[in-house]
DNA sequence: GTTATTTTTTAGCCTAGACTAAAAATTATT
DNA sequence: AATAATTTTTAGTCTAGGCTAAAAAATAAC
């Protein structure tokens, strides 16, 4: 069993590795945790010991197998309790993450087998990230930026980059939410500005 | 905010508070914690400094109004978790304590108000205890012992003393759970040995 | 009403996880 | 390549919550 700080650790490690390949760095895993680099170093020496990464002095740490199974358990919950928290509670999409971080703390597989099969074992959060299954398999969804789409194309929104309330409000107002269609009428190749057409369709 | 071992002194307090009257002992706190009682007198002490009870040297500890409301707090969070896990998630009733004791530690009061509509605001939890309201107030459920009763009377079964997962098991084969109603057809007056029917109608 | 026993408190120590400040290693600059 | 700047690690502190052992108070026994 992991303590509180030790998964908090491993799930932003394995979010670190998402973005860039390579080892993590100190810093980085401190200014995600908000806590300064001394700490970042001992609980990754600590975690080294573990099994959970592998760690190489001034190099960075990266998650051994053993590591990312627990931090795709994590995300697993992390992302069920979202999806319970607005399918089934009627929360706002912008209201969940800071409960879903307490929740995904639960120890109990027993009850995330039963909470997944309650939810109808949803494969994507509320805002559209993939929800990994019980060997911690997922889908590798591959989102674009909207402004990397040209005139005439098209995408279905799975989520959004930043998930500050009140751009998720600002969406909100526009219509988009997700699984809206986004339609791309025109881009003015000066600033990449666009006119786009949001989907009724939802 | 109260940390996770603020918040289960308190509520142990509580209920220790609720079968015994006056100020509970610090062996007492101890020994329900599973801790020693030198650890109970230092927390008795933070606590009393935080105004969440009132401690005298020697004489035990007593929670005060604020107390007691963070108590019932984490009482009925305890209790509509348990319903949660019982009635949607379709758990056995020996076996949500567990997780209802990590699940009444999130912090958030929106999400008890959710959650207690989305169970239709019950009234007890699955073993029969009453769930306080959002202010903290719960029925004071007269309760007998079955072997309080005697010939020719019935009750209606609200709870039971032991939860220990065997007894649970065989009360279950027993066909006697929450609502079901005993008539006491004989009783022994030599030992208090009892003969029940058992409701059929549950 | 002393003495013995039990209960409670105090004092001092331990671990997890944070911190600061200084040292060491790495990377960047000229 | 030598120095400057940055990053990372180490060393030493701090707090929360535990613990043990000893002291002090309360209660029980004679």
């Amino acid at each position: 069993m992991y303590s509180l700080a030790e998964e908090n650790y491993i799930k932003a490690i394995f979010h670190l590795q998402q973005t860039k390949s390579g080892a993590v760095s100190t810093n980085a895993i401190a200014d995600s945790m908000d806590t300064k680099a001394s700490s970042a170093t001992d609980m990754v020496q600590k975690l080294a010991d573990k099994k959970v990464l592998s760690y190489v002095k001034y190099k960075g740490a990266q998650l051994t197998e053993k590591g990312k199974k627990i931090a795709t358990r994590i995300v697993r919950k992390h992302r069920l309790w979202e999806v319970f928290l607005v399918d089934k509670l009627g929360f706002h999409w912008d209201e969940v993450h800071e409960i879903a971080e307490q929740l995904e703390h639960i120890h109990s597989t027993e009850l995330i087998k039963r909470l997944d099969i309650f939810l109808g074992t949803p494969a994507f959060d509320p805002h559209g990230d993939p929800i990994p299954d019980e060997h911690g398999n997922f889908i590798k969804t591959e989102k674009k930026l909207l402004s990397q789409l040209n005139k005439s194309q098209f995408g279905v929104c799975v989520g959004v980059k930043e998930s500050s309330p009140e751009y998720l409000q600002y969406l909100d107002k526009k219509r988009i939410s997700i699984g809206t269609k986004i339609n791309v009428l025109g881009k003015e190749f000066f600033d990449g500005s666009m006119v786009i057409e949001v989907g009724r369709d939802q």
